[in-house]
DNA sequence: CGAATGACCAAGC
DNA sequence: GGCTTGGCCATTC
């Protein structure tokens, strides 16, 4: 996409480390905007090809899907390959998992 | 340009 | 502890 705000989410998303996530707000914050995951929401909905789109939770670790959408197993097992772990009630484990944005861009 | 929408979040009831 | 509201801002119609 066009935008700066985009552009730097996709930054941000493709450099996440196999087998991290990290939610959209950390995104959202990191780039200024503390309150406004909506937007990197809308980033993921759109994102282009080789994004890792699927290590992008929310905060509390749950899947940005319902469980009752396509999109849930999907995310799911794609996070499963990449060895992250989940509790029983298919959350992430972010204490273990989540991604501390190192560099800026 | 105005109104609605969204893979969010925090606060309040 | 689940549901509602307000906020925020890019995108779409």
């Amino acid at each position: 996409m066009k935008n700066l705000f985009f552009k730097k989410v996709y930054e941000i998303v493709s450099r996440i480390p196999k087998g991290k996530v990290i939610s959209y707000g950390k995104i959202a914050s990191f780039l200024g905007n503390p309150r406004q995951g909506r937007i990197v929401g809308w980033a993921m909905h759109s994102s282009p090809n080789g994004i890792p789109w699927h290590r992008v939770v929310m905060k509390n670790g749950k899947l940005p899907f319902q469980e009752t959408q396509e999109g849930y197993l999907n995310q799911y097992n794609l996070l499963l390959k990449e060895g992250i772990s989940f509790s029983k009630d298919k959350t992430v484990d972010m204490e273990k998992h989540e991604w501390k944005i190192e560099l800026p861009l």
